[in-house]
DNA sequence: TATTATAGTAAGCAATTAATTACTTAATAG
DNA sequence: CTATTAAGTAATTAATTGCTTACTATAATA
């Protein structure tokens, strides 16, 4: 029987590799129940050899959370400077956000996952960080439209920005429960028109 | 040593003890990872006493989104009924849904975690009943309140049904990853003003 | 070319967990 | 009072899973 012949890569490159295979993973299965040996399989490596490239499980979610954290907020970040005016910005970024993880199914089910470890585990506070960024990059954006005149000043912003979010969130959810039959671009634009109606108040 | 007095009652009390035993678990932990052995311990009986009521773990998880089934849907369906008009209902429902969340932090947990199951799993259709008859429920109101002339003829109810789940599911995220530091009620409120801009239209 | 650091393997360990089984005993109907 | 039903126990089992370890072999480099 033929020696495999098994390339050896460096283990950032590998890193990069299982980060990939987890999120391809997690687009599937839940990411609670995949395992080491599932992550190992879909690289094409011994399960053992993952322990080689990360210290323990944690710290692959800890570094998918951390893939997470700049790709997602850079691509946020990308769609609001090339708006035109404030509300271009918040439509762009609104698109951008559900661009993402129609790309990236995984990504909200990691978040979700997330979500319901204790209290103050690292992975949870990395999803913390992300969504502080993000509600900074709408307090910007909604400040912007007041000063443009764009919407009310009268609009309560904070209750603004959870709306938001909360609006991208519950789409995911409900595309997650329909299993991808929801074409989450038509709805989210159907949605964002009524955010506008929200946020632009009496006038 | 004293023989264990130990009470035995029939195999429906104990369900309704397990379920509600599921519910105050998966309050603190994340539902993925309650055991067999923590419902026992929670309820006083051995583990293998478990299986003297359900059959396997999953009709466990079962019997639990049937109690969020016919509790939630009777909570919304009772706001509504009460309410003086369909945009109060609206309001109603909105508060009422809350409410539940708040006082069953369970939950929220368990529908997320279901959410990630494979396609067609028992309890992911579940989810998806309880779904289906909210937006029932949410498309009713928003034709009486198009009908007695409270908000726009124009608006796109479907949007407004998607924005209305979407809110509720993103604050009680919102809540989850503050760890209850949010006031959900006060928040919710907030909110809700805007969801009403929203679908006021112009009028 | 020889050396060396390290990626990768294969086997296995310790812990966990859902489910089963043989047995015990409380409740209850006849 | 007795027989039967079924709730509960205690011990066990088979499977899974994260991680370790002793060993192998490859790629970089001296």
């Amino acid at each position: 029987m033929q020696q495999q012949t098994r390339v050896r890569l460096s283990t950032e490159t590998r890193q990069a590799e299982i980060i990939g295979a987890v999120l391809k993973l997690a687009a599937e299965r839940s990411p609670a129940q995949i395992t080491t040996g599932d992550i190992a399989r879909a690289v094409s490596l011994t399960q053992g050899a993952i322990f080689r490239h990360f210290p323990n499980k944690d710290a692959i979610w800890l570094a998918v959370i951390g893939w997470v954290e700049s790709n997602l907020l850079d691509s946020l970040e990308a769609a609001a400077q090339n708006a035109a005016t404030p509300l271009a910005g918040l439509q762009a970024v609104f698109m951008a956000h559900i661009g993402f993880v129609t790309q990236h199914p995984g990504v909200p089910r990691l978040i979700f996952n997330e979500l319901q470890q204790p209290d103050d585990s690292p992975v949870k506070v990395g999803v913390w960080r992300i969504l502080e960024a993000y509600r900074q990059l709408l307090t910007r954006l909604l400040n912007d439209a007041e000063a443009t005149g764009q919407i009310d000043p009268d609009i309560d912003k904070g209750a603004a920005g959870m709306l938001f979010i909360g609006s991208v969130q519950g789409l995911v959810m409900q595309s997650m429960l329909a299993n991808g039959a929801l074409n989450m671009k038509t709805a989210a634009e159907r949605v964002f028109v009524l955010y506008l109606n929200a946020i632009r108040g009496t006038r």
